[in-house]
DNA sequence: CTCTGGAGGCGTCACCAGTT
DNA sequence: AACTGGTGACGCCTCCAGAG
């Protein structure tokens, strides 16, 4: 695969991975400070399934469109209900059990790369179809946020602005901190809280808005203003642009973090079942 | 030192959903 | 219906590490 195919090709595979909530019972014991380990990196650069095995709850594509995915009531071995967003494909999310309440995130994997490419080029237009349907990040994040009390959300431009003027919204006492590009996030517990930059550059201040459409006459003056437009919508798009891919990172990282947590939440469970095994099997020798 | 490939950022286009 | 913001896709560029 060329190089740039291959950019290509973990982009769309990133894509593919959907934000999903799982309302489950949890040791609320572990902290995020885990979430900077580097040794729980997903390997979204390699395209393949980015959620360590023992943390993956694999859920199905239902859940990528816009608006309210499907709700599945998982009924775990243990008695306990966990509310799941969306369609549970793996046998196994029994995992999830333990006492008090917390939310937790789970990344999605709609297909392997194996399974990919061995059915083929997907038929682009439908792909696009699903996958344009996902949230916003920024939708994602608050989400997640909300569910979480404490925590706060990433707030729209409009409201950064009208509540702090200078260009920072700080958001959290941090105790955990993971630098972003624009601004940093922290890990209070378990999901990270972001302080978030508004946009220093909204739009300069030089910028002339638009003439009043009856004071163009003459051709060359439309073409004036056509271009000016176009700079206009060129410059907006670039900014946005920026903008979501700091997100983006932003959201990964969010992922990461709760991939790290989950999988030493799985760990301990493991070790618990197996304590308990050995503690209630009888001994038959 | 040069070459090469991976990783990541940027600008732009196209498209979509939400807003006016 | 027109406008606007968000985001995937694409192509290009730069940086860096490892190989030769």
């Amino acid at each position: 695969m060329s190089k740039c195919g291959r950019k290509k090709y973990i982009k769309t595979n990133l894509r593919q991975m959907t934000m999903e909530t799982v309302e489950s019972q949890q040791d609320g014991s572990v902290t995020d400070s885990v979430a900077e380990s580097k040794s729980a990196h997903m390997q979204t650069q390699t395209g393949q399934s980015s959620v360590p095995t023992l943390a993956q709850v694999s859920v199905a594509g239902a859940g990528t469109g816009r608006g309210s995915p499907a709700v599945t009531l998982v009924q775990l071995p243990s008695g306990q209900t966990v509310r799941v967003q969306g369609v549970i494909q793996t046998p196994q999310p029994s995992v999830i059990q333990s006492p008090q309440i917390q939310t937790v995130q789970v990344a999605t994997i709609a297909e392997t790369d194996e399974s990919a490419e061995s059915e083929g080029v997907i038929d682009s237009h439908k792909r696009r179809e699903i996958l344009s349907r996902r949230p916003s990040y920024r939708k994602i994040l608050n989400e997640l946020s909300s569910d979480v009390p404490g925590v706060p959300k990433i707030e729209e431009e409009k409201s950064e602005e009208e509540r702090t003027p200078p260009n920072i919204a700080t958001m959290a006492v941090p105790t955990s901190i993971y630098q972003t590009s624009t601004g940093q996030y922290t890990a209070t517990g378990d999901m990270p809280t972001y302080q978030i930059r508004a946009p220093a550059t909204a739009l300069p201040q030089g910028v002339v808005m638009a003439a009043s459409p009856g004071s163009l006459h003459s051709p060359q003056q439309l073409a004036e203003e056509a271009t000016r437009k176009r700079e206009l919508r060129l410059m907006k798009n670039r900014e946005a642009a920026k903008e979501c891919r700091r997100r983006k990172k932003e959201y990964v990282k969010c992922l990461e973090s709760r991939v790290a947590v989950l999988e030493v939440q799985n760990k301990k469970l493991i070790e618990e079942l197996e304590t308990l095994k050995d503690i209630c099997s009888p001994k038959t020798d």
